[in-house]
DNA sequence: AAAGTATTTAGATGTTTATTTAAATATCTA
DNA sequence: TAGATATTTAAATAAACATCTAAATACTTT
């Protein structure tokens, strides 16, 4: 869970979380939306995937991430959790 | 809202929380729970009073801490938004 | 097989962050 | 008012982090 906290607290990476609930795409598609390196946002994807956050599958020569409801999930439990009488 | 999330990237910060939404505390019974100075404490207790994650209250020479749910539930709803179909 | 495209890994750099000890501030009590 | 307690501020340090360029890997197309 500490991972995922982690991963959360960097704007870049919650843009990019938010870029992929509306749809699943490729590495290169998510690094089209920043002003920043690709490298750099690789290095953001490979925080995602080791919280769990994303999800990814090769497809040729991409990688499509797609973000894992399952975690996102958890961590509203989180929150739900701080609620009076829990 | 950036605040609000590196706030909570902290497990010590976020350990607080869970205490503070049991009852409210001064921050020296805060400290008491952890093995890290009190300034340390005090440190983590500005980030989070920054952030707007707590309210505080002087009390003599105590200052008393407790949970802020309104800026908790607005994260919540940034959980929220990233169901399908919002 | 060679050249081109997509993505990640490696190594380097500057910034941010968590922590500590020591000192400052504020309040209480004898 | 002097001494004790509670909390924060300041200054220093070490570790973690975001970013970059350059290089490596993987796949596709001609």
């Amino acid at each position: 869970m500490n991972k995922v906290f982690k991963a959360l607290s960097d704007p870049t990476r919650r843009k990019i979380i938010e870029y992929l609930k509306e749809r699943d795409m490729t590495a290169g598609e998510i690094a089209n939306y920043f002003d920043i390196s690709k490298p750099s946002i690789s290095h953001h994807l490979s925080i995602l995937k080791n919280a769990e956050l994303v999800l990814w599958e090769k497809d040729g020569q991409n990688v499509i991430y797609s973000l894992n409801t399952t975690v996102v999930q958890e961590v509203m439990k989180w929150f739900f959790d701080l609620r009076e009488g829990n």
